[in-house]
DNA sequence: CATGAATGAGATTTCATTCAT
DNA sequence: CATGAATGAAATCTCATTCAT
């Protein structure tokens, strides 16, 4: 009796997109084929076809799942503390983790956007646009709460966005001196009180 | 003897990395056909392989360049420049100049860089690492001279590195909210006392 | 007992064949889909392949079945007329009614019959053959009744035929001049008398 | 030296289209791929795509190249025939004898035409039409001369053209009594002055 | 040195057919 | 009997790369 007939994701779409996830994130959207991902979800090649329209729509739905995933864990998060700053700071471990939990993630994204379809292109830019909306909301609160100065909130939360990845793609790559013994904190404290004593 | 080999770049291999820097900016490497680019430099399309041995190596080849030339322009510009929070000031506007004057050059690095043959890739990755090492040290030399926290060094510089580069990409989409008035002392000031009051 | 095997056609072959005729004419053999058939028969695919072996195989059906209809029609029509001047006209025209009131076959008769499987061309072959053999007993009575002169009546039953075929496809296409008003029995004159005064 | 640099068509299109004739009329537009044409051709798979533009493209041209052949052969024929019948007539074993040196051709333009795309359709529907026009101006030079009966000239040739086609197509699927003793004289006496005595 | 015609490996996508339900 | 989800063979077309001129 099918309890999970209605739990959404016909079961093989969620396999696929669990595939995609690992082939992108390993070989990039275009050096990865439709087949590989296929088998990686261990479907038949045009199977995948039966759930994306298109080896893009495909990527585009890796892209939109995950940061959907991340953006309302964020929200969820934030919601039960107090103070901008120590919101703040909790965004940014969360952050952190999430991408730390999935490498994999951070490596798609970092895939070939250009030269996507328009209209493809502009789903994962709504994604992003959605996910850092978070970020600038803190922000906000944190402005007319007295917490934090006046600075254009849209910049601050890309800078801080920007900030979290490149540290952790970083990370990722080795390229921290420290790796393991980094202490998200340290990148918390930075954005909040910036680089001077 | 020589006086052309070094110094002055076979003419043509310039016009190539000039043609592709343009249309890689445009198209994507992926979607760029070298026949494209070789058009666009006014050459043949077997020249193109006269001075470079594939397109990836071309492509990595423009990348290189552009990041040799704006690490140079960095170093020189801070160079001359007092006190660390003064210099990263500094280096943070031309960084944002470079980015802005060359808008081009952000969207090739933004290209598809995964799934690169590793030799080629560690290229990309050096450059880069040479590139973030001018702010590490500014930010090393702030520390020793007390004029910054004691910080990891090396992530500072990543975080820096990736609110400028989020910023400079969100700007360039027009996701800001007034981008021309844009002014990148509040990123700069953001950098160097953080967001609290 | 079977009261429905023979006679009344399963019910349900009935409709895929209808359902095929139709989709068949629209887009053609190649550019039809199975599928696209059994939507239109009301059926799901996979009963398409109880009835019919294959998409080759239900499309010889589709042709044999229009062919024998039409043969059957034309044996009938002429055997109650007296004199072969007049039979031949009379084909003539129920034939030509028939292209013009099934639009639609003549479009499927003109899809792409080369490349077939031999054995499955066979049957139209047949079903063609068979048909054609209407107008050249027709032809031969006329000759030994005196009416038509001594020509090689296969031969002339192709040419009817084909004049019969072309000028309604030419119809159809709207290529004639007045392609309404246009009358059959001119078509008919011509066939019996020639072009000559 | 170059005696044949200019002679039109660069030696490789033509090889191309005498390849494409070849294997087209074998297996029928649909069920012959491009990458057997090019090997009939002696060329690569790639090289046909310099040349035209898809596939469709290719049979396109070679269909119209061969019905503009035709056509020329005809009108250039007829020209020096006085009289409307010994005109047509002589079209008439022209035509015919250019169907059965060229029986490849026939299947050709047999194959599917039905699902090519509008444009290029229109192509081969041009190129039959001034096809027609010949047989067309034909007749009406012999209406006009008093010759033929006032007939509806267009649907005349179509015909006619129809009547040609069948039989010549019976003829090469050996469908015709005596095939090689088949006088195409009778098939232009039957267009001229019909069945009847 | 420079060129661009020629090549063919390889990728996406479609769809006839099967088979478990 | 009926179905349609799943499959994978096969076909078109692209484009990096080579090499004869």
């Amino acid at each position: 009796m099918g309890a999970n007939t209605d739990t959404q994701e016909s079961g093989k779409r969620k396999l696929i997109l669990e595939g995609a996830l690992r082939v992108f994130s390993q070989k990039g959207f275009h050096n990865a084929t439709v087949e590989e991902v296929a088998e990686a979800a261990g479907v038949g090649k045009g199977t995948v076809y039966l759930y994306f329209t298109s080896k893009t729509d495909l990527f585009v739905s890796v892209v939109e799942e995950k940061l959907k995933e991340l953006k309302e864990a964020l929200t969820e998060h934030i919601e039960n503390i107090e103070g901008a700053c120590a919101k703040l700071a909790g965004a940014i471990k969360l952050h952190w983790e999430f991408f730390n939990r999935s490498r994999e993630f951070v490596q798609v994204i970092l895939s070939d956007l250009s030269g996507m379809e328009k209209e493809l292109d502009e789903r994962t830019r709504e994604a992003r646009t959605a996910f850092v909306a978070v970020l600038e909301s803190v922000i906000k609160e944190g402005i007319s709460g007295g917490e934090f100065k006046e600075i254009e909130p849209r910049m601050a939360a890309y800078a801080i966005e920007g900030a979290i990845s490149f540290v952790a793609f970083a990370n990722l790559m080795n390229e921290l001196d420290e790796p393991s013994a980094f202490d998200v904190s340290e990148l918390a404290d930075l954005c909040l009180s910036g680089l001077c004593c």
